[in-house]
Parts: C-alpha cells; structure tokens; sequence
DNA sequence: CGGACAAGCTGA
DNA sequence: CAGCTTGTCCGG
C-alpha cells in the first residue's frame, strides 16, 4: 500500500506492507497510522497494488483508523494540490472526517418523489436551470435575494445525490433541517460525514463541504456563489466553487451556481438563466440613492433623508466601513470624488501633489476631473462622534455593533451602527442605510464593484423585497413573513429613481411623515417592503444602478469590460508570490505565456491567459530554499 | 514536521 | 575540543 503521510512538509507517499489482520478493513481512500522516521503519523491510503522501490525495507501499516475519502476525492485533491499550488495532505485533510470513522452508519433510504409546492416563479426556474446543466454541465441560476432557492434542492434530487453548499454552516445547518423536515435526508457537515460516506440524498456544508463524501453525485448546488467565504484566505486558496465544479465535470453531474449577483467566474463557468425581469426586480429592496455632492456640507455624513429615517422609529442599521483605511479625495467645490481616468480606480495623492492610480499607475496633476477645481479635500468619518450624533439625532439608543463586541444585551435598541460585519449579526430591518457605499465602490480591491454589490445583497436581505410579497415559502431567509407568493414590482412610492440628480438635494418627496418604510406596526398589508439608503457621491456608478433596478447584469457587463481591458480575472488566470523566496522563484521562470510583475510591496504577480499555463509552470519551476508563499487567483490584489 | 547528523561558534 | 547552536537533509 503506499500512503500519504498526515504531515504538511511531507508532499510524498511511501509504501507499506499491510498484515493480513488489517488487510479486511483497509482499502484505498482509508486513514492508517504509519511509523515513518520514528514517529507515529496518521496518512491515507493512496494507492495499492503498488511496486514498492527495490533495496527498502518496507515497514507495516501499524493500524487503521478508519474510513476516509473516496477514491475520486483523493483524485480531485491531486488535481486541487496543482491548481492552487498546495499540498496533496492538504486537500485529503479537507476530505477526511475531523473524528475517526472506525464504521459506517447504513445508507439512508431513497426517499420516495418529494414534492415541496414552492414559488411557481421559482420552480420554473429550477427545471430550466437543471435542464440547461444537463446539457452544459454547469448553470448559473440568477435570483434575487429574497427569492428562496429550495425548490433548486428539491428537485435537483431527481437526479442522484444532491450537493448544496451555502457560505456559512448556520445556512447550511438550516437547509438541512429543512430538509428533513421536508422528508428528504439530508447529512450536514461536518458532523454528518459518516452519514454522508454511507449514503444519503443531500450532503449540505459550507465551504469544506466541497470534499464531503457524496456517493452518487447527481446534481451540485452552490447557493451564494458570490460570497467571498467560499475562496480560502489562507494558501492554497482553494475556491468551492470551482472545485465543484471540476468534482462534476469528472463524474458527469450537473453543477447550478445560485446566486442574486453572479461572479464574472460564474457566468464564465456556464449559461445563465434568469427570471423576467419585473419578477427580479421585485425580489430586490426598494433603494434610496442620496446623492452626498449635493447635501448640505454642514450635515456631515447624515444626509436628510437619512436624518428622516432616524427619526421615524424605523429599525435601521447603519453600515460605515472604517476599516478600509483608504482615503478618499473629493473636490471641495463640486464634490466629485477623484478618479483615475482610465481605470476608474480611487485616485490618491502622491509625494509630488500629484494624483496617481493604485491600481494602473496613471498619474495626473492635482485638478478635478469634473470642474477643474484644484482645492481637494479628504473624506473621512470617526465612529464615535458619529455614533453619539446619530444616538443625538434619532433620540434613541444607538448601538454600535463590531466584530468584538458582539450584540447580546442590546436586542431592544432601534438602531445599530457598525462595519459590514453588524449585517451578520442582526437579522432583519426596516432600513438598512451605507453612510459612506463609496468606500466600498473605491476600495483599492480588483474585486470592488463586485463586493460593493454583495454587501447590498446582505442589506438586501435584512430588509427583504421591494414588496413584502413572497418569493420563497418558510426557512432560511429571515426576511418575510407572508403574502402572496407572486411578487410583482409594485409601485414605488414616493420616489422614482434615486440616482437621478435632483432627487437628493431638496424636500425629498414621499418620505415625508409616515411614508418612511416599514415601520409603523410592520406587516402592514401592501405597504412597502424593504429598503435600503446608499449615500454616494457617485449615484450612476453600476454598482448602484445594478441594486436599484435589481438587475445585476449592468454591474457585470461594466466589471467584465474593465477586467478585460485591465487583464484581470477572470479573463487572465494570477498568482501572487511572496516570501523571502519570492525574488528567486520568479527569477527561475523564464515562459512565454506566463508574465511577471511586480515586485509590489514584496509580491510579484504571475499573469497568464489561463490556469493551465499558469498552473503547470508553478508546478514545474523548482521552489529554492526559503519561505515562499504563492497564492493563485488571490483575492485581493 | 521533526530527528539525525554535520558544520560552525564559543569559552577556558 | 567538549558543548552548544544553526543548517540541511530526508523519511518506505
């Protein structure tokens, strides 16, 4: 038998010889102990029936620990380990159960044909989005967000063992007692991995999940394809999504990307199928866009629209990203924010009081590109101060929410301030209102415009759709209570188009008095449903008009041209090399076909057309002695 | 990773 | 030159 060792340094299998007594309960795939070296390890089985190199001294398997993944994982982790330049043990750890599995519950029985009546909208969608995989292998399925994606479960059962991944375990956790509740079995990782291993309809997990044993995968589901949590932030930075996806293509299963706001990976992965447009549009919150060039100075960053709010007795949570230490530069006289030409980049003012772009390099003098003002001034906002303002002005208690300090013992307050992470933590909301969107829209992040619009989607979600109509039935999502399950657009009351000039400035009409959303006794049959309030000083960036009208295409087609014509992702494959061998590994490669930049601030970047050639020349190059750290598709260049 | 062993540094 | 640190190598 040859095994893997358990020991990350160790990118290599040795062989063994396995005593008849073990010989029974051990199989390819299966977790062993080993002595190698003079210690006891733990490793998998990689290979059997092997040819062990001659002139060695072959020691024994000492034990076996239990079940392990399946040959194909143990595949899918060979192929993982070139694609994100890791190691093998990495992956197979991944797809290894955390306890031992020393037996295998029986396999859960096929359930008979569930039908779970849901959204008729939805439904359709579904069939269309699993048929079209049948075809292309991978679909991305658009809903907005407060459509409910169960059906997509439902009936991706028909076709085998379902997959579904959701970013976070609570969801997946959910999902699966949904599920259950719903007569289908489901095992939810990572505890459910015996179960999973047995056999069982649904395997469900968040991001680790993409290696859960499934036994006949029929059908992948990945529910939030744009939430960042399925990429790992430590190397290798493996993604879920795209290792489900090459987890499918081998075994020929069908693989449905779900999500309100597809990735430009998503939609590069395979056809898209989405709903009608007025069906779409109503799943998304009605959206406020307070133009902050036109405010009056002296209000700061609570705009009067935003001051009305608070004011009402809406429950609002405040987002205000202080974290991104990017400063922004703004004319003083017209207010427009400066830019770079080309790239659209946030501009920053380098040593010689010039504008320069991070993100491409073009520097320009210090004049404002909208009216030529040369007096810029920097934006910038103290969260403390602010929060006493707003507890000020709203007359209540204001809590502010942060990673830290988590909100225990504050479940009475009425509004909340704090970074993204206050929209993980409180579930539901009349308001959700970004004080400062442009931080995010300008944040020095090829992937901006797309995070930009993923933290509307979570506001979007804490609010629910524009009419507190039903999209989905139960479950998961907070959000609505009830209604018919037919959304359509509804009127806007009070307000057309919020990015047009001329809306913030002046009396803003329809929010006077009780036309602010969603207070006033909730629920209240046919009145407006959720709402979010984006302050800018850039209210025709896609981005806005994307979540505004509630069609994430505008957002995809501008990002998709800028990554083109800055060679991003995912029209180029990148890797980010760093560490003290950095200088020395990049120095080796000499391909056409794979480009080096850099170094910027000790990383180089690997630029190629696709993963292949990008890949296949990390895994030649010999790695010198020293740290060196390589990061491929790294998330924030 | 962590043990083995070699090469380099220190101190009386 | 013992006694210790630091570096390099390698595992069945």
């Amino acid at each position: 038998m040859r095994v893997l060792p358990d020991v990350a340094a160790i990118d290599r299998a040795f062989d063994y010889l396995v005593p008849d007594s073990l010989g029974p309960s051990i199989r390819l795939g299966s977790v062993v102990r080993i002595e190698l070296h003079g210690r006891r390890i733990r490793g998998w089985v990689v290979a059997d029936d092997v040819e062990p190199p001659k002139g060695v001294r072959l020691l024994t398997v000492a034990k076996v620990t239990g079940w392990g993944p399946a040959p194909d994982l143990l595949d899918l982790a060979e192929w993982a380990a070139w694609r994100w330049a890791g190691k093998r043990s990495h992956f197979c750890q991944t797809a290894t159960s955390e306890r031992a599995v020393p037996r295998l519950p029986p396999a859960a029985a096929r359930p008979p044909d569930v039908s779970v009546p849901g959204p008729a909208a939805i439904e359709s969608l579904a069939d269309e989005a699993l048929q079209a995989a049948g075809r292309s292998g991978v679909v991305t399925l658009r809903l907005p967000p407060a459509a409910d994606p169960f059906a997509v479960l439902v009936k991706a059962a028909a076709l085998g063992d379902c997959l579904v991944l959701a970013p976070a375990l609570a969801r997946a956790g959910h999902l699966g007692a949904r599920l259950r509740r719903a007569g289908l079995p489901a095992a939810v990782m990572p505890g459910g991995w015996p179960q999973a291993r047995a056999g069982c309809s649904f395997v469900v997990g968040a991001r680790a999940a993409a290696w859960a044993p499934v036994r006949e995968l029929g059908a992948a589901v990945v529910l939030d394809e744009h939430d960042e949590a399925y990429q790992e932030e430590r190397a290798p930075t493996w993604h879920a999504r795209d290792v489900v996806i090459e987890r499918a293509r081998r075994c020929g299963a069908r693989v449905v990307l779900v999500s309100p706001m597809p990735t430009l990976e998503a939609l590069a992965a395979g056809p898209l199928i989405e709903g009608p447009r007025a069906v779409e549009r109503a799943g998304w919150p009605i959206l406020d866009t307070v133009d902050m060039r036109r405010e009056d100075p002296a209000r700061g960053i609570l705009s009067e629209l935003l001051t009305e709010v608070l004011r009402s007795g809406a429950r609002v949570v405040c987002v205000l990203n202080r974290k991104g230490r990017a400063r922004l530069l703004a004319c003083a006289t017209c207010g427009d924010l400066a830019r770079c030409d080309s790239c659209q980049a946030r501009a920053r003012q380098n040593d010689d009081a010039e504008l320069f772009c991070g993100a491409c390099g073009q520097v320009r003098p210090m004049v404002c590109q909208s009216c030529g003002g040369t007096k810029l001034k920097n934006l910038r906002v103290g969260v403390a101060r602010l929060r006493e303002e707003i507890e000020a002005l709203a007359g209540t208690d204001v809590v502010e929410v942060t990673a830290e300090h988590r909100m225990q013992d504050m479940p009475t307050a009425r509004v909340f301030i704090g970074t993204e992470s206050v929209l993980h933590q409180i579930h539901s909301a009349d308001v959700v209102a970004y004080l400062d969107f442009d931080q995010e829209l300008l944040a020095p992040r090829y992937r901006a415009a797309e995070q930009a619009l993923a933290l509307v989607v979570r506001g979007a979600r804490l609010v629910g759709g524009r009419s507190r109509a039903r999209f989905g039935t139960g479950g998961t999502s907070p959000q609505a209570t009830g209604g018919s399950p037919q959304a359509t657009g509804g009127p806007l009351p009070g307000h057309a188009g919020g990015g047009s000039p001329g809306h913030a400035g002046g009396g803003v009409p329809g929010h006077a008095g009780g036309g602010v959303p969603g207070h006033a006794g909730g629920g209240v049959p046919g009145h407006a449903g959720g709402r979010l309030i984006v302050q800018t000083r850039m209210p025709d960036h896609e981005v806005i008009q994307a979540a505004r009208l509630g069609d994430p295409s505008r957002m995809s087609r501008a990002e998709g041209e800028r990554r083109e014509l800055l060679r991003l992702p995912p029209m180029t494959a990148l890797a980010a090399v760093s560490g003290a061998a950095a200088g020395a590994f990049v120095d080796s490669i000499a391909v056409p076909g794979v480009e080096v930049l850099g170094p910027s601030e000790g990383v180089w970047l690997l630029r190629s057309l696709d993963h292949e050639t990008l890949c296949d020349v990390i895994a030649r190059t010999p790695r010198p002695a020293g740290r060196l750290r390589i990061e491929v598709d790294p998330s924030r260049i």
